[in-house]
DNA sequence: GCCGCAAGGTAAAACGTTTTACTAAAGTTT
DNA sequence: AAACTTTAGTAAAACGTTTTACCTTGCGGC
């Protein structure tokens, strides 16, 4: 900017406004004109840190996903990724696990480098943190796939209790009626609300209930595979199961193929969150798929605004969205 | 760092040696621990922004990769995104879609940032680009997946040659004789050497070769399918398909299973890149996995090494790891 | 008692912006 | 024509660090 001020013999504060788009009716056109060529010219771009320095603004959103290498969340990632970036911003990715200490750990290290605006995933028991983060803190927070009912905040998140009443429902239709949820131990929203709603329609139908909850760092393993194998052992009734998330169902598929089952014939499957895995799959799995496209959007459009009209503490942004049904014939 | 300053009554200098460890023969060991504490008490963190505006690093690297909603992809990049974050450093992601003028777009977006280091999987048609980021602008770039012959510059790739020789003597040595590959029309070199690998085993045999390319854009798309299925039609007494990439066998998959063809009796499988898909797959499909953890060790860890080092334009960072050849029965 | 030197420390400039408060000149009222 | 107002622009401080060059004190050697 000194350059193109001695260049030029304009003030450095006037090629500023001219930049920032504040000299609409301070400076003159012509001197408008002037410099904006001269920048085009010389490809000139400010500099980043200075402006954070100064303002106090980074451009930056933090996106700490539950895994940032799942499907899901790294689909809604490069979503996120591209809106962000066409406004300015960038974001900085990383994955909890799921487990709070890591969660917290993050969060720290985070609080040296400026950042704008954080979109979280809260593993489990993050909510006092959570609550401190945005109360006491005030730091600008998006909360994404699942929530807490004892604070106000902003989320995006899925209509999980509808999700799980109709994928119950159509199994019934489908003419099944021992039907299983198969689930995790675990208080987070959507895994809670899944199982409600499995439950109440359930019961809505006077039909007995079979659940499983199988703890969360045991979904991927052996262990969970063997869960899963005793609880269709101790239930052979069973001839549906509702899982409550994909890797769930990958750990049932597992278990089903090995002891030799038909789908559907035998048993019939709905899985939570479509990936590519269940289309391909022989037969190919029913999912309600999440809407990854509209999530991704409302997220980073929803954390955007919030960033705009600032310090609103009243009003809250808090969108849930539908799943979508995708009958592919296992049931 | 003012309020220190005021409160331990030393001077801003002082404090800001002492932060950068570069206070060892200089200040006195109480003075160390006096502020040390002081800053760990009040929880003090430094403001990036102004380090990076008086330093001129950002502490920031730059992934661009394909597809980062890619599993083999985003696999990596979690693993970056770990060691990176330990090291200080942030990653920012992005996605070429394999397109040239959308990474020279990305490219030209971030040069208004600061950013200290690229690490790139240039898309076809980039290497021209490339040479000019590296050896005209000087920029600090680490070359991932794919690299090019024209001019020197640091890379971590895959064995990609000795992959398809390997995978393609197995199916031999299963007792297939009429092997086909299935690849991407593209010059760049993992799919050229994954070419020529098969290419030259089979020549070894004096076997006749069928090899079928498919656009890049095409890969996922029903036309890619129709060509699967016209090639095999075509040549029916192919009995083998080495696939080049993940993505293509699944779409070969996809035309084999439409075909009712049963792998392996009718036909073998092995695919490059692993993915979850494969192995739970019916029946499993043996693949040439790409060991992601070292991939991303050594990305991450180059591109740190290097950022050292400086301008050393003698020496280069050039790894090529091997792949690992799974077998799941489907050859 | 003077010199030189090491140890321990600091003042101030610089990094590249944004923004506040100001000015000079020209135009408009009265 | 004096007194305001608007227009078009600028000087300088501030953001929070790092780093260069400098300063002071004490001490050993002669």
């Amino acid at each position: 900017m000194k350059d193109i001020s001695k260049e030029l013999g304009i003030s450095i504060t006037t090629i500023s406004f001219i930049i920032n788009k504040k000299a609409e009716n301070k400076i003159s056109k012509e001197v408008i004109k002037k410099v904006e060529d001269y920048i085009e010219k010389v490809g000139y771009k400010p500099n980043s840190s200075a402006q954070s320095l100064r303002t106090g603004k980074s451009k930056t959103i933090v996106f700490m996903a539950e895994d940032i290498s799942d499907p899901f969340f790294s689909a809604i990632a490069k979503q996120m990724e591209e809106i962000a970036f066409n406004n300015g911003y960038k974001i900085i990715y990383c994955s909890t696990e799921n487990k709070k200490e890591r969660a917290i750990e993050l969060l720290n290290l985070f609080k040296d480098r400026q950042v704008d605006a954080f979109i979280i995933t809260p593993p489990e028991g993050f909510e006092d943190e959570l609550k401190r983060l945005i109360y006491e803190e005030h730091q600008m927070v998006m909360v994404f796939d699942r929530y807490f009912d004892s604070f106000k905040h902003n989320y995006v998140v899925l209509e999980n209790y509808k999700g799980a009443e109709e994928a119950t429902r159509s199994l019934y239709s489908s003419g099944k009626r021992k039907i299983a949820f198969i689930g995790i131990e675990s208080n987070l929203s959507p895994l809670v609300q899944r199982l409600e709603g499995y439950k109440n329609t359930m019961n809505s139908y006077q039909l007995q209930e079979y659940s499983l909850l199988i703890k969360f760092d045991q979904i991927k393993t052996l262990e969970g595979q063997k869960a899963i194998k005793n609880f269709l052992a101790q239930n052979p009734e069973i001839d549906a199961i509702l899982f409550a998330t994909n890797n769930l169902a990958i750990s049932g598929l597992r278990v089903i193929k090995s002891k030799g089952l038909k789908i559907p014939e035998d048993i019939a499957i709905i899985s939570f969150d479509d990936r590519d895995i269940f289309e391909l799959f022989t037969p190919p799995i029913s999912v309600i798929a999440q809407p990854v496209p509209e999530l991704a959007n409302e997220l980073i459009k929803g954390t955007l605004q919030l960033m705009k009209t600032k310090e609103t503490r009243e009003v809250f942004y808090q969108k849930v969205l539908k799943g979508k049904l995708i009958n592919r014939k296992s049931y």
